[in-house]
DNA sequence: CTGAAAGCGCTTACAG
DNA sequence: CTGAAAGCGCTTACAG
């Protein structure tokens, strides 16, 4: 089952140039040559092998996707949007993922260098300017997600924005004080949000209290974890003086908040970031990243660029949407029962 | 930038057999050779194509995971596994997704012909025996997750006993009539749970009432969505004589399900299967699939057998765990309040 | 329409 | 320790 163009073609009395011509739908071959051809390709189990047509066509027609790790819903929505637009073109996907704990920008040069594929996406990995720079000799077009780099193409969420839109929707809604639940503070994303938050407070003429600015103890994937959430809104709501309400850096930790709510049989308003797929059922307000969005048109990016290497550059920025659902009530009302079962109760 | 080993061999007045082996750490190189070889390529920004390697060594180094579609939350934590596994070895993963839209088997076997992995896992799909018969004289070790074939290694889940044990332990709780909420009904894994629902019903020597089996109008990803559970759910409740509680076949759709329970302001006591992730902050109670588990083992049984491909075959059925959290209290006390924040009231 | 031959960038016995 | 050469399985001008 191993057969290769040599054996198709002396079964065939051809040559194995007339071979491939037939597997690359050159249209320089008989009807006859090419039916033959195939009949005893079929019968044999031949197919051609990838890595030898990579290597003398020069091209591979493997797309990598460069990520930190997998297991976050972020990726993964965004990793669908890449893989349902990569259906709709010749090119498969590879996933290399970069160890966190080592030198990271070793490990992405490294897999520019190995040349496995035409394109790269990477996402979610934040250098300086001067380590992006470094790639650029590669000549192998990249894409970013979730990051910005004059250079490359990009598609991203102005996530500072975000943060001041979701902060100022609180106080909107009649809330004064104002606690942040933060992921990691060295994440390039959350830094945004923080200053998003703190202009936002600014703006309205607030003095940011520092000691509103909490993170679990989980420092797992950035903190984006529930337990990271749920630890935070814990000590939150243990503060002597608890905030009104509360801006969350990521919907999957506004879902650990949520239980540590119910947990202590209390609640205040909260707002996510993300609205991830079952935030909607959890009733969860949020700023809403359009994850799949971003993944397709990464890819869309990556191929036109693939086509035209001079086209110009293409950043994209998307604005976060405000999503309101049932987590937080204007303050007037917020004394009353709700029907969403989650604001049962607002502290005072 | 783009130096071939020619570059190298020329320019450090070697041979390129001198850096191929310089690359591959092979010890019959002088230290002095050596570090010339080093300082050149890396100035030269040089590095082995990973397609020329795999075609002169006739081995790639690329394991294939091939998934039906990626945005699932199964997947995910399987991946997961796998990604962390993968880790540990000298593997680098691709993944094929194949549209389920389309003739799933020619896919697959496109994929094993294409020759560019050593070893391939396949997740979740499901073909007849001889089906995957077809796939063993192409010689590449198969591992299946979610799935069982004879000849091929495997891991998976016993749907059946744990969907026999969810419905047994609703039973246990005190409650009598229990619907289920079914996802595709062509899906393997749900047709095991509907087993399972069955015999435990049966084993209780209650007849099965076929209206209490349901599921959501929503069909994509199988039905399993959340909103395929929120639909079920509200078909549940809107029944003239609602059930005491119910076993929903996934996770995600008791989301869903606990959203339609709270949008109706009622509520009966829902028992899951999966444990995602964020279940534990649902305080969903539900039978644990070791998703994590059976990515990692996957990858380890389909290692072993690239090492050895002799070694015997394995399978490895994991049953499902029983997590018991707050959405199952016992009808005795189910009247009460309970600190969940779900069970606020049961259905009479 | 078809074939002979060079080339893609490596690895690896085989000699020395 | 090092090199010359064959080979991995294809593609693709170049001829005819």
């Amino acid at each position: 089952m191993n057969a290769t163009i040599y054996d198709i073609a002396r079964e065939a009395g051809v040559s194995i140039a007339t071979v491939s011509r037939v597997f690359n739908n050159n249209d320089r071959v008989t009807e006859k040559t090419r039916t033959k051809v195939l009949s005893i390709a079929k019968e044999l189990g031949y197919h051609p092998r990838a890595q030898a047509q990579s290597l003398a066509r020069q091209s591979t027609k493997i797309i990598t996707a460069i990520v930190p790790i997998i297991s976050n819903y972020f990726f993964m929505e965004v990793l669908a949007g890449m893989q349902d637009e990569l259906a709709n073109h010749d090119y498969d996907l590879h996933i290399s993922n970069v160890k966190t704990t080592e030198d990271i920008y070793n490990q992405v040069e490294g897999i520019v260098k190995r040349g496995m594929s035409e394109g790269i996406i990477v996402i979610s990995i934040h250098f300086p300017d001067d380590k992006w720079n470094e790639l650029k000799p590669y000549d192998i077009p990249i894409t970013l997600i979730d990051e910005y780099y004059s250079d490359f193409d990009s598609v991203s969420v102005d996530s500072t924005e975000g943060a001041y839109n979701a902060t100022r929707f609180l106080i909107q809604q009649g809330y004064g004080k104002i606690a942040l639940i933060s992921a990691a503070f060295d994440s390039e994303p959350v830094k945004e949000r923080l200053i998003g938050y703190r202009r936002a407070l600014e703006d309205e003429g607030q003095m940011v209290d520092e000691a509103l600015i909490v993170t679990g103890r989980d420092n797992d994937r950035d903190g984006f974890t529930e337990k990271n959430g749920y630890e935070a809104m814990k000590t939150i709501l243990n503060m002597e003086e608890p905030p009104d309400a509360c801006f969350c850096a990521s919907d999957i930790q506004a879902l650990g908040a949520l239980k540590a709510m119910q947990d202590m049989d209390r609640s205040i308003p909260i707002i996510g970031f993300d609205d991830l797929s079952f935030s909607k059922y959890l009733g969860l307000t949020t700023m809403r990243q359009p994850m799949y969005d971003m993944g397709k048109l990464a890819i869309d990016k990556l191929i036109q660029r693939l086509k035209n290497n001079t086209k110009e550059l293409s950043h994209t920025v998307f604005s976060p949407e405000l999503i309101v659902r049932s987590t937080t009530p204007a303050a007037s009302i917020a004394g009353k029962a709700t029907s969403s079962g989650v604001n049962k109760k607002i502290l005072t």
